[in-house]
DNA sequence: CGACATAGTGTTATATTATAACGTAACTTA
DNA sequence: TAAGTTACGTTATAATATAACACTATGTCG
């Protein structure tokens, strides 16, 4: 396994997240801050909910937490998907299309292209950068130019194949 | 250009596309006939809707083209969603995550893995076959058992960026 | 043929995901 | 502090998807 593997693949392997998730919340302070962004309350409450964990979550989960956490308040879902949008335009968080769900980015601010490997057993997601050098070459053969992509691979981690299904 | 980027990126490429078309849903019947499976009358309506362009298509699309084509019924969405998961449970549509629509497959039946470029300016989607094997190599250093895949690059085509946005 | 089993369809209701529109509050900067 | 801007809160509604159940068509075996 790569050094590289190592790393994007976190969420498959035993660690700190506590640390994990301190870290990732620093980057994005410093990151909006470099940016002259503001990381305000809801924002960060989101992006708090999100960096929970590596896996992906529906945007009336995160709605569901935020009311379970300040019970006093009865949030609507507009303001989660404005937070939502913020973290996704400054690369703190992704979609999942494949889940109509967001997760916490592990390179914050990267806009590079990500790809995930999603295990549909426990729900763990692993991200990688870069995408295909393959199909951007075919992109690039047929004069495509390339601004988003969505890269998704479903599948069993190894340690769900462990436990059996 | 190879040869192999010529047929996928049909979608990019002047074509006959009522000999497409006519040649797609002959494969659909002849690929129905061999699996002992019903291509039924409303199968048929909503894979004929699909192949009458390489664009995705929601579900809801679909059945107002349904409703459209006989006024006299009135659809509902649940018929159009069990054609859909007919079709693609067989291989002869796919599922655009990216844009919650579904597009005719151009190599029906075949159950693996495909890839699209889509533009967003004139909608037109392009299918590749196989996965990127450095992907798959990670997933497999990983011990993650592949199930599906989705990869969807949005872009402006060629033709497109002539024309200018 | 006719009774049964199964697969497909139609219908109603409802769940889930996402956005529009508009007013208020908070921050920023002159 | 006033004006401009950004973010938030609220209400309503749009867009996408599924559950549940009754009815119909098709296959099949006696």
């Amino acid at each position: 396994m790569s050094p590289k593997t190592e790393t994007s693949a976190i969420a498959f392997r035993k660690h700190d997240h506590r640390r994990c998730q301190r870290q990732l919340l620093s980057e994005a302070r410093q990151l909006c801050e470099a940016r002259k962004l503001r990381l305000t309350s809801r924002r960060r409450q989101v992006l708090e909910i999100l960096l929970a964990s590596h896996q992906p979550l529906g945007a009336y989960d995160i709605l569901a937490e935020l009311n379970r956490v300040d019970s006093a308040e009865r949030i609507a879902p507009a303001i989660v998907y404005r937070a939502l949008e913020f973290l996704m335009a400054e690369g703190l968080i992704h979609r999942i299309e494949s889940r109509n769900a967001f997760i916490s980015c592990i390179h914050p601010g990267h806009h590079s292209a990500a790809q995930f490997l999603i295990c549909r057993d426990c729900e763990q997601v692993a991200e990688f950068e870069n995408i295909d050098p393959g199909l951007l070459s075919a992109a690039d053969n047929l004069g495509f130019a390339v601004d988003h992509s969505v890269v998704e691979i479903t599948g069993v981690c190894a340690e769900c194949q462990k436990h059996g299904d």
